[in-house]
DNA sequence: GTTTACCAATACACGC
DNA sequence: GCGTGTATTGGTAAAC
């Protein structure tokens, strides 16, 4: 039979508890975000209810974050200009 | 030029509002919920910093989720009987 | 030992056959698209040889293609708010 | 207002012109390997189609380039023996 | 070797 | 409820 002390021998109790503990944060963070998840979900049932067409909801959505994205990229690119003139 | 009643014509201010207010809590749980990606990718930094093989323990936290998602499955069907036999 | 005949029980020489060409079909189609990545690195190679930055003109191009995208998912919002307004 | 030779100034036209050929030629390039792309995915529909699992096909392709590419380190290594050879 | 970008695979939402 | 289409996620490859 492999005791304790045996596993010990693969990877230090330290470590070991190092380990468990990334495990429970990162599944914690995924837990929060898969609540959110289910919130999200709820808003669009409200929506459909309230009588909006869901899907255009969501593609109007996503081109808000696109513009957001974008105006970001823009800034990066202006940035990497910036940097390149320096020279 | 277009008046503020031309808009109205098309749909109500109050529903306009309405719309405005779904659009705004949707996007805040979107925010919320990408900083907790960003949260766990800086995790996965750590875990790497650490000397874990983040490949190996992404596959692991997958498993776990996966035995999480059957036992509510198993759950889910004790119910059902549990239910049955109240019949 | 095992014949020919005897691996022609799980799989019939026409469905070994059909299954070869599909491989090699894929197989001629990733070797192109293997030569263009060469292509394109080496012209990102000659346009640092003549001085311009290549983060930049990649994001360059990037935000191009987004541009492409973005116009293109503007249609597509069109195309569903028409939709919606036939009902 | 600006005119063409401010914005001379700042890149020459002989240099503005380059920069578009470069653009231009990634560009196509770029097509080219989406198309292929394409092209690709095409022909695992068909394989699916067909009744192959496709997943099972990634994978035997994916294990042959890997030999395509044990068998070019191999060739390296005679390269370099060949080289060596010649001294 | 780290990080980013792409691509396939899965999970989810909607309409029939 | 099923099948389609879309959004997210996980894995892979390339760039710096």
């Amino acid at each position: 039979m492999m005791s304790e002390s045996d596993r010990a021998d693969q990877m230090g109790d330290a470590t070991r508890e190092k380990l468990r503990q990334f495990i429970a944060r990162i599944e914690r963070l995924d837990a929060e975000k898969a609540e959110l998840t289910t919130d999200i979900r709820e808003v669009y049932s409200e929506v459909k209810s309230f009588g909006f067409d869901t899907k255009v909801l969501r593609k109007i959505i996503s081109l808000r974050k696109q513009d957001v994205n974008e105006r970001a990229e823009q800034e990066a690119l202006l940035d990497l200009y910036m940097d390149a003139l320096e020279d």
